[in-house]
DNA sequence: TACCGCTTGTGAACGCATGCACAAAGTCGG
DNA sequence: CCGACTTTGTGCATGCGTTCACAAGCGGTA
């Protein structure tokens, strides 16, 4: 157990034993720790010092043997016959997620949804502080938005290495969203979260992240069309739409 | 060859051989049908009429071989030799994704996000109006944002059947979610999209997805760490940062 | 008409993730 | 100190999704 470690010390950052599991844990399983952190958290400023699996994965929506797995990828850290202690855990999955790291962050493109995240004012869940906004529209430059002046989007390569950003947020419209990722790339920034209804292509260097909004929206509207479907469906074959056989 | 549907017939909405299939569509592929679905619109607009896998498997970002699996699932649509009609290809997946029905939407919370939501003004990819908004604020109620007023929290239900809402967007502060999200699935809201970083709890025939922002960084975050750390790995392993060998 | 080249559609193998079920390991009460 | 109870950690089986590889099918050409 020889452990226990500074922070963001970027020499030496995690045990050899840490370092190899965080290579094979699982991208989903990844998603998940970030879900566990959340409600641990929560659970933490509630005075909760002890919980076991069964509790904490109710509280986040999976299935138990799941969340032991998941955790099982990161270390034995929860004692049998108890449960885990919630501060340990926090701890450990935040040196995991990289989260004793501060995580500077730029948006590019201040329009409506640019707005909210800057507004957002250091991202939710802490660690990730807006530290640059980018627009090329120059009545915005200069312009503070949650409390940091716009800069032109010309300037993306000097301002991020300024400001040691490490990851790139395009709130664009989709036109531009290509030409911004490759400034970004080429400034460096190896991190990109993408709202833009875009394929972004990429070196294969860089690490991309998409939030479509049309796209879950369209994954929605297929399962209204399934459920309408699947109740005409019922209907012809004689069961009415509260389950009910209409004719046996 | 009986096919060829009209819009939004609920009650025969998809001969039975698609219907089957729809069952059969694997989550994962009815995402990537929606990011097909908007290359293709692009490309239909720029005057192309036909298009391979290749070709448009690359564009969309994935293997050309899950394209055409993915597109397996909705049928055979293409010709051995030449690639597929774009425009056929359009129109198949817009009804089974269910595009041919416009799906009212509804955004409760207008705070920096909900503003930003309900004025991107009918969704990305159209189809989508808002045609409600709602929040607990008083001073809000009446307020138009893109067009609509805000109605207050209290009439969700009266609101939301007035107006035949299919899909609610939650984007309030986190401890108000899961209350919105009762009241929506009261009101008969069945598809729920989540902005909140909360895991909610809804009953079996209410589908959600969530966006969550905090865990993407988060994400991200771990990549960072997992790339700083592999570098760090490779240094005191005698290799430098551009992959060449210090010590051979 | 018969051949040739190109592209689709899919059977089969593979790999990853999920869920089950249980042994290991610890606590607590007597 | 011991035994009963609780909860973790994980080996294993199952199922889903991805990828490969190729036969089937179509258009173009002679």
């Amino acid at each position: 157990m020889a452990s226990q470690r500074g922070e963001g010390d970027l020499t030496t950052p995690l045990e050899p034993a840490d370092r190899e599991r965080a290579r094979a844990i699982p991208e989903a399983a990844v998603a998940r720790l970030a879900v566990y952190l959340r409600v641990l958290s929560g659970m933490a400023d509630q005075g909760v010092t002890t919980v076991s699996s069964e509790e904490l994965s109710t509280a986040a929506g999976v299935n138990s043997a799941k969340l032991r797995k998941d955790l099982s990828y990161i270390g034995s850290y929860g004692t049998r016959g108890v449960g885990y202690d919630v501060e340990v855990l926090v701890s450990h999955i935040e040196r995991i997620l990289g989260l004793t790291r501060k995580h500077s962050v730029a948006v590019v493109g201040i329009g409506n949804l640019g707005h909210a995240l800057a507004n957002y004012g250091g991202f939710p869940g802490r660690g990730f502080p807006v530290t640059a906004l980018f627009d090329v529209d120059d009545d915005l430059v200069g312009v503070p938005v949650g409390g940091i002046p716009v800069n032109h989007i010309e300037d993306i390569q000097r301002v991020c290495a300024e400001r040691e950003v490490s990851i790139g947020v395009i709130a664009t419209p989709p036109p531009a969203a290509q030409g911004v990722c490759d400034r970004l790339v080429s400034a460096g920034v190896q991190c990109i979260l993408n709202f833009a209804p875009v394929v972004l292509q990429v070196p294969d260097n860089v690490e991309v992240r998409k939030v479509d909004l049309a796209v879950e929206m369209q994954i929605l509207s297929f399962h209204v069309a399934r459920r309408a479907d699947e109740a005409a469906n019922d209907l012809v074959n004689g069961i009415g739409v509260d389950g009910m056989v209409i004719r046996p």
